[in-house]
DNA sequence: TCAAAAGTGTTGAAGGTACACCCATGC
DNA sequence: GCATGGGTGTACCTTCAACACTTTTGA
């Protein structure tokens, strides 16, 4: 019965969706000190005007990893986008209509790319503050507070931080930034050592401009570096 | 349509099994200094005779975690056993009559504790050493690998090696675990005070027994501790 | 000249590494 | 008495946390 039912829907369409699982999708910025999550408001059904997750269904050719790029894209236009699933939500009841299990997927993005692609308004995508979330439907709350959960375990293992920064940054602004996921205070003098002494960062010939006080170094992040440490192993705790 | 379809499972059976999403477990055991992984054979169907992960499909009314602890329970008639979802595994050829995505899971389980469940034989589920896993079915050495990976982590990061340990063990026997897993050597002394200034763990009157050398204290977990500190934060890195 | 943030220097405490060495037990 | 693993002690070195201090810049 199972494998005649699955001949049904190939049949009809190889590209069509699959019914029973769908991808959802917490995408973080840092905008002015806040780490913020994008919230899309759902136009129609039964959750029609509540804020919930970007998602959608998987196309039947995909991986479930192309599928999140795919539905990335096509809220936000970006590709080349820091992407990881997060791991599967699979409690029956947490769809109201069906079981539905849902993949977790976490992106980290430089909010200076971003354009709230055409189609969608400010009435309908959103960025809130991660101390602001709204309710959100279905289990959505809880794949947030799990990724949430992960981002701060997952900044003390490599820099994926530097994803959420534009490329010229200055060490305050990532120090804050650390700050801001981990809900620390940190030392800034401490920082800096044990940042520099990673040499993950090349200092830039730049400097702020058009600040009220002392102009920063600018540096960038050098990813080349960072390979030839990964596949030695190192970790980042701060 | 998708909805339709839907409820025409649903009319046949509330309980019947998923069939898009399937979950397999990676189930670890240590036993005399090796860490091993428990296989099973595949009695029918076109991967008849190839080993591959235990698993199984998911029922309609529990969730993947429920689905994952019953599947355990019925290969090893374990209960209370720790169980951690991987993620899902996505890709659209994974298997190859039709898609099919599936869910992983990784246990730890104390080898003392097992017996293989009266159905299976040493034909049908074997113990592998983890460097001398065969070619599996689909894409089982994936998730493999995969688990093997985030056992090296996690296991820098709480204390779950001693779910593979039996109830009482010495400090040495944790070391050879540690070792194993981590695929590096260590040295006992500096193990002994890292490991005892964590207070973790309970020292008990109780000595080996029949060792052809001088016997060595045993130990216990003290998971009390562990809750409390888990609470504060603590690392677990060798 | 003051406020604000950039950036430097110092010190004591804590923890890690690498060893050397002694202890108990069975064969 | 010797092989084997259990267990202790220590000296050196690195890293970390805390905090005081100096520098640069715009208003």
């Amino acid at each position: 019965m199972v494998s005649s039912l699955h001949n049904s829907i190939a049949a009809k369409n190889d590209y069509s969706a699959m019914n029973a699982v769908t991808i959802d999708c917490v995408i973080f910025g840092f905008d002015k000190g806040s780490l913020e999550v994008l919230l899309v408001q759902h136009a129609e059904g039964i959750s029609k005007g509540k804020w919930g997750l970007p998602g959608g269904w998987i196309n039947k050719r995909e991986s479930t990893d192309d599928a999140a790029h795919r539905l990335l894209n096509e809220l936000t236009a970006l590709d080349q986008i820091y992407l990881e699933q997060l791991k599967a939500f699979g409690n029956p009841d947490r769809f109201p209509l069906r079981r539905v299990i849902t993949i977790g997927y976490y992106a980290l993005i430089k909010r200076e790319d971003y354009n709230i692609k055409a189609g969608f308004t400010a009435s309908d995508a959103k960025w809130y503050k991660i101390n602001e979330i709204p309710d959100l439907i279905y289990d959505h709350n809880e794949i947030l507070a799990y990724s949430m959960k992960h981002l701060r375990n997952r900044v003390r293992q490599a820099p994926i931080g530097f994803e959420l920064l534009p490329e010229k940054f200055t060490l305050l602004q990532l120090m804050h930034l650390y700050e801001e996921i981990l809900g620390i205070e940190m030392d800034k003098s401490n920082f800096r050592r044990k940042i520099l002494h990673m040499k993950l960062l090349v200092p830039l010939d730049e400097k702020q401009q058009d600040v009220s006080h002392r102009a920063a170094q600018l540096y960038k992040f050098d990813s080349e570096i960072y390979t030839k440490l990964t596949e030695k192993g190192f970790n980042f705790e701060f």
